[in-house]
DNA sequence: GTGGTGAATGTGAACGGTAACATTGCGGCT
DNA sequence: AGCCGCAATGTTACCGTTCACATTCACCAC
């Protein structure tokens, strides 16, 4: 004997349903089409009668139908995720840029992966980028800005195409920036033409691709000019740290001006130029360097320069989505930075 | 004519070769077992012997092999993701946080999916809310401070578990946060303390629950003292827009105090007074909210109510993996905000 | 020896998509 | 009429992992 296909059927009193989310076969079933005709709906191919795509649309609206990312991934071996290696500073640039960033690659169709480095030392380095590749990313961002990090991309033999957001002003496929270089012989010529030369440059901690080329900057200008540059003095780029520093050069009294490798950090100078009872720009002129919101807004508002940060975001995605696609990255040209001049420098003052 | 099986062999010369990654089948082949072995050991099973064990991990090892995420989320329907809904500011405070959860949630081996909102309307949240969840997140942590976004999810009958950072001081098991009521009213004591009594508060924009909590921290404190609070001015957090506040308030004149909602507005405060050629504590005291980092180089150093943002970020994800894991959500205390006296408070001036 | 027990391991079938190839139907050409 | 070609759709296999269940084996009690 034999049985009718589908014997039993449980209509009524059915186990209590394991309510499982619908899959493109249940839609195909309910607009009555094979399940890889709603495939094809999903991926926007191009035979499909226009009567039948709606069906399926339809039947996808009412069933309240997802695509499962993990089975497309599956299948294509394509995660459609960007990893992001980030330092873990809260400073207002890179997290600037990291959204930025999370925005644009939303809009590309990418998801990101964020790595947040805890500390800049190399086995720190190597973990995110090993959990990174362990997802699966499809490139990367490198948006930690120690040199060390690129370093570490080589040593792993990491053949993932990747974006940098800190360059050295030399410019390749891979990074993109803010010309740092640029941004700090503007502020270093900005005090030079005001009539400085006996200007300290405060400079970020060494090991960041941003504290080598702003100090480059500065020593190629003050050069430039005929000035011989006084060797820096380094902070980590918070504002206590600019503090400390301001302490240490106001100590030497012939300086006539800073110019500080951040807004941060030139906010402690200002702290400690008022410590000093010194007045700024009176006693001495203070240039800063990112243009943070609150510049304009510190006392005397402070001379800086500008960067675009959320404008250097986007154009990492942009730079790497084209990898990704395939297409011949266009060389990225560089993001200028700014001065802008505000009430913290003047000429100084005769004798 | 039967061939044998597998006739063809091409031992040289073969075709490009696709290089796939290795999977456990190819691991299970080298090291003698079968594929499920492999997974138990992955899985760290209880039932295996060592020396299986060993044999299988020297395999994974020389094989480099890396298991597939995207696999094992789609059988297990899993994702060891959290979504992460973000306000798409590049604040300190937001940003501290951001970066707390990303590292709490990788030490709990999970992955972090964040969604930055544009905008706070109603259709971006919507957005975000449902790309974060077509994206199978486990759960939700709720960074983005507008109430709105709680009643979306609401409204989105979203039953995903889920924390909110922010809270209204009334604690539930969704909500975590340093007690910004708390937080307000320890501020506005100290300024009633010392003696004043004309205060203004200048609020956050409305909408956003740290804005609703410290307004009503601030309220209650004053009327407790028996002070009719006068309404207060909004602004947007940036120090531009505490700038503009602080204009506004010192046309009138008979004010002594002001307690601003976070530390940048309080900056544009003092620089408004600074224009006006008011002394910052002499004819007005000023104190702030969170404590950022550069609050103690402000000019004055600015007084201030201090948040433990990172812990606050770690808190949430313990709360929130322990909910995954199906613990019972032990309640949660509040992380408790302490006020930071420096040298923008003092009494008021007699007269 | 026979059967039971549990540890250690193997087998086959999912999971939800996409790719490759097969099939159908229809209009135009010869 | 017969055939071709293409648009529209269907069929089957496969991606890499886990799950449920089956099998093997050693050991022990009877």
């Amino acid at each position: 004997m034999i049985s009718t296909p589908g014997g039993t059927r449980n209509d009524d009193a059915s186990p209590p349903a394991p309510v499982r989310a619908p899959n493109i076969r249940d839609v195909a079933r309910l607009a009555g089409v094979s399940h890889q005709t709603v495939s094809r709906v999903l991926n926007g191919h191009a035979s499909l009668r226009e009567t039948t795509r709606q069906k399926v649309v339809d039947a996808m609206e009412e069933l309240q139908f997802r695509p499962n990312r993990a089975a497309r991934a599956l299948v294509t071996s394509k995660s459609r995720t960007i990893g992001v290696l980030a330092s873990n500073s809260s400073e207002y640039g890179p997290a600037a840029s990291l959204q930025a960033i999370g925005t644009a690659a939303r809009d590309a169709g990418y998801t990101l992966d964020t790595a947040y480095l805890e500390t800049s030392d190399r086995p720190a380095i190597i973990d995110a980028l090993d959990r990174l590749v362990g997802h699966a990313v499809e490139g990367l961002i490198i948006l930690a800005p120690q040199s060390r990090s690129l370093d570490m991309i080589a040593e792993l033999s990491i053949t993932l195409p990747f974006v940098t957001v800190h360059s050295t002003g030399g410019l390749d496929d891979h990074r993109l920036s803010v010309d740092q270089t640029a941004g700090a012989v503007l502020a270093t010529r900005h005090l030079l033409e005001l009539g400085h030369r006996r200007i300290v440059h405060v400079a970020g901690p060494d090991g960041w691709v941003e504290t080598a080329a702003r100090q480059r900057g500065f020593q190629e200008e003050m050069t430039a000019w005929g000035v011989e540059p006084p060797p820096p003095v380094h902070g980590d780029w918070t504002a206590e740290s600019g503090y400390a520093a301001g302490r240490r050069i106001l100590c030497e009294n012939d300086v006539t001006a800073v110019f500080s490798s951040n807004d941060q950090m030139a906010l402690g100078v200002l702290h400690a130029c008022r410590d000093a009872g010194l007045e700024v720009p009176g006693n001495l002129s203070v240039v800063g360097f990112d243009d943070i919101p609150e510049a304009a807004h510190y006392w005397p508002p402070l001379t800086t320069v500008r960067q675009d940060f959320a404008e250097l975001g986007r154009r990492c995605v942009a730079l790497l989505v084209a990898a990704l696609a395939g297409n011949a990255p266009e060389h990225p040209h560089d993001v200028l930075p700014e001065l802008v001049v505000r009430q913290s420098t003047e000429p100084p003052r005769p004798g």
